[in-house]
DNA sequence: CTCGGTGATACCTACCGGGTATAACAGGGC
DNA sequence: GCCCTGTTATACCCGGTAGGTATCACCGAG
């Protein structure tokens, strides 16, 4: 009677992110008709209006907004609840699984990453620990629906809201400049000093597919980004730890007034399991 | 084909925590035939072993362990998003929704709530506030499933993990002493003067039901815990801010060595709603 | 005024969730 | 050793409902 199958959640979400019960019932792998029947049935079951049907398309009412949202935390939560149940598997023991999934965002961290490999790997009963490389900022998505346990994550880059983190190490920024540049040549370098170079647009991330405007080039490889720079073609900022990676025709300059970064290991606030509290013991460690 | 209904977590989580098919289907007011049927599909739909069924009743493997945690999350967030979509309403307003839930701990933060109330109220286009009290420790359950959008949190007694939270107040303990007893004459106390006072011992305070272990009267109620003070029959340990509610009888002393209690409001951490920012930059100005 | 695109309705079928009855199995009491 | 009790699994049936197809109702654009 008020209990929300996730089955009509799956189909709200896509009719609320479409916008549009053909184009989302397509998606879903179903006919239409079905499609309207059982938002229909959820709007009734929930006694509240969700969406507004223009006939041109469909528009979200306030309550629709809510259950966007809400709905898609839920959702994740049960796909996170499905995957991590497959993952802890056949295994009986007590104290959770012995494999964790650390997600790392692609690249990033690679000196602190392997520290942190190596020592707990070194602890007595270590779990095994599967590193998953993950794009720009999207730890926090994996952390949620499960394809992770626990995640570096870089401050203020990601957002650590709803998450335990512990904060492992704390760097200054650089800017990456084509080694003949003539601001390459500067001891250190502002914000405002390389983000409004004529000859050097700063690079776009691509994020969630999507990229900022602006003039620079569209990135989502950093070997990409990494070539472009050795080019000329542009300019980018870093954590500091980037060093490890700079080609020789690359020369690194600190930057004064960047936002110093942040490295935190963070995990679901609810998790209980052994291996995690050791991995997490082991970093706050080092 | 993974997808995991919330009807078959209902249906596995009552059977992991009776820990027996037929008080389980009792409980879900069901016969127990179709349930044993509907957990052993999940078993094979998730592809994991998640009962033990032994001859005398059932205990849980490993994965069946990881599912009861997450399978709980999972469904706090979707009654959470059942309950906040009922809640939103009619309200077609963009921007969320204008009435809240705080939940409170009953009896607690008196004066800090009544100026909060009055503040915002004072601020323009404030949404209503509807307050909830809350048993023992019970806000974090209310802000899980929904029941509550914003709360009162008292450190250390309430875990903020998983939520987002700004502090609003910090203060030291009192013990409550009958006014005749020897120990009240004290300008201060501590800790291990109270908990081992033979003809006094502390008060034991309901939990989900559940009382802790040891010799003291067992508590649900402010009212009833005042009354067995004032007749000499208990002490109890509370933050400074008890002293609003004292009786004649009563007696309160500062602990020297007991943790400070610090006051948080906080709320989910994806909550995006207009009137809950409002809310809580009222709360941090006070 | 018609046509294209949208969501809603009507109707049918098949699946499956739920109920009842009963089997299979283990343990304890005599 | 045998039966009785408590437990979960199996067999079978029924009804509700999710999903498909065909079609309608509506409105905006040209």
């Amino acid at each position: 009677m008020d209990t929300l199958e996730t089955r009509e959640l799956r189909y709200f979400m896509a009719v609320a992110e479409e916008l549009h019960f053909g184009r989302a019932a397509e998606r879903l792998g179903m006919a239409q008709p079905p499609l309207s029947r059982a938002v229909q049935q959820l709007e009734r079951r929930l006694g509240v209006c969700l969406l507004k049907r223009n006939r041109r398309g469909v528009s979200l009412t306030g309550a629709g907004e809510m259950l966007l949202h809400e709905g898609r935390a839920a959702l994740d939560a049960t796909t996170a609840a499905a995957r991590r149940t497959r993952r802890a598997g056949g295994a009986d023991s007590p104290g959770g699984p012995r494999r964790l999934v650390l997600a790392v965002k692609a690249g990033a961290s690679h000196e602190l990453l392997h520290k942190l490999l190596d020592a707990y790997a070194a602890e007595p009963d270590s779990a095994e620990i599967e590193v998953l490389p993950s794009g720009t900022c999207e730890q926090e998505g994996m952390l949620r629906d499960g394809r992770a346990d626990v995640a570096l994550m870089h401050a203020p880059f990601n957002s650590l809201a709803g998450f335990d983190s512990e904060e492992l190490m704390t760097e200054g920024q650089i800017a990456i400049l084509p080694a003949g540049h003539p601001l390459a040549a500067h001891r250190t370098l502002s914000l405002a000093d390389v983000s409004d170079i004529p000859d050097l647009p700063l690079a776009r991330w691509s994020r969630h597919g999507t990229y900022p405007p602006g003039p620079g080039p569209e990135i989502h490889d950093q070997t990409q980004l990494a070539q472009l720079i050795a080019l000329g073609r542009t300019v980018a900022v870093f954590p500091d730890s980037a060093r490890a990676w700079l080609w020789a025709e690359h020369t690194a300059v600190p930057l004064t007034d960047a936002p110093p970064v942040v490295t935190h290991i963070a995990w679901p606030a609810h998790s209980r399991s052994l291996a995690l509290a050791g991995l997490i013991r082991t970093a706050t460690r080092l």
